[in-house]
DNA sequence: TGTACATCAGTGAACGCGCGTTCACTGATGTAC
DNA sequence: TGTACATCAGTGAACGCGCGTTCACTGATGTAC
């Protein structure tokens, strides 16, 4: 008989998956900055020793955070492939909104996801495949663009680069508040995104 | 007669001065994330008290620091822009990679710039200025470029902005040792720059 | 020019805080017999 | 099915740390007379 997976007694059940939680609601109240693990083990229901049995340091939590998280963006991008399979071009605008949407909706999970919490992603084989399978959508929507004749830039690696940098860079600098986008409102960067996102296509288009 | 501005008597002279300069030094040494404002005064050789005669807290040091940050972004993309006065589209394309290699060659004072340590830039008039005062630089260069036909955006703002996001995504991505430019090398990364910038550029000119 | 004094920049001890981490422990679970 | 015991997840007290900040102080400077 298993036991329930409940802190309902001494034994917690799947503290690992529960301390992973306890840390995505934390970040949905405060600053990804103010992370640490006493909190998390506290939000958890669980004395601020536990999270040892389970994680070496805080950093490998975080890194647990971060897979999850490009996991949910994953999977977000691939909802937006499959739902414009017949139109390429939807598929690069939509996912490019996709993105700076899920940037908006989880910043400080964004903030761990890509920020310097995690000193060197490298070291961690998972954390590096979540981002590259996530990555690779982008690469996939490219292609069929190329197939389908939008566009014919030849290096798709290149080209998804390009699309992934500019959406990056609007997330940041939203998130930022940074002076540009100071006083822009969601609805506002969305029609910037878009905008921008049909300028880089018409460029990619059209170059050499 | 005034005193030298040098720390070796009881007073100090420029203690702000050294303060700051203090902060750019560690922030060449240790990560952005690690700065404290005892650790500064222990580099400036002094109490860690005595900070608190000019700052009322690390914050308002930071936004010193970053203002500073600022200046020196705007007067580099300056020399810039008057170095290729007589070729905008060169403008347009070195003042991008002048972005980019500011924020690789200080990479942690470029995270007190644009990261959040300085939890609301907006509550810093001064920190603001110097923000506008840099893009509007960028804004300049893309005005030029308009009125000697290179390219017929009529929103300078908004074409601005496009730059500006291209070249800090390409920044933070890299700075971030991101999946997508793992393996760049500094050389690599610009030409990476030159190439999007290009792309940019092209659909700026070949939009509507 | 010399002396008294106000001003104020810098000192260093002290405070309380939250943190990561450790350690001997305790209580629940599952298994061998 | 019942009992003894090994295993291991969770406990809570304790540690040392660096931090921001305060406070009564001290020493240098500059000014009034």
């Amino acid at each position: 008989m298993k036991s329930i997976p409940f802190k309902d007694s001494y034994h917690h059940g799947d503290l690992k998956k529960a301390l992973r939680f306890a840390t995505l609601n934390l970040l949905q109240e405060e600053s990804y900055q103010s992370i640490s693990l006493r909190k998390v083990a506290k939000k958890a229901g669980v004395s601020q020793s536990a999270p040892y049995r389970h994680y070496p340091n805080l950093e490998s939590l975080l890194v647990d955070v971060a897979i999850y998280g490009f996991q949910l963006l994953r999977e977000k991008l691939q909802s937006i492939q499959s739902k414009f399979k017949k139109h390429p071009l939807l598929q690069f605008r939509e996912s490019g909104l996709c993105y700076v949407n899920f940037a908006l909706g989880h910043p400080d999970l964004f903030q761990i996801m890509y920020g310097n919490q995690i000193s060197n992603h490298a070291l961690y084989p998972e954390l590096t495949l979540a981002e590259e399978a996530s990555f690779s959508v982008l690469e996939d929507i490219i292609r069929e663009n190329q197939k389908s004749g939008n566009l014919n830039s030849s290096d798709v690696r290149k080209t998804a680069i390009a699309a992934w940098t500019m959406v990056h860079g609007i997330a940041l600098l939203f998130l930022g508040k940074q002076v540009v986008f100071q006083d822009s409102t969601d609805r506002t960067i969305k029609r910037t995104t878009k905008e921008m996102l049909e300028t880089l296509y018409i460029g990619i288009k059209y170059k050499k």
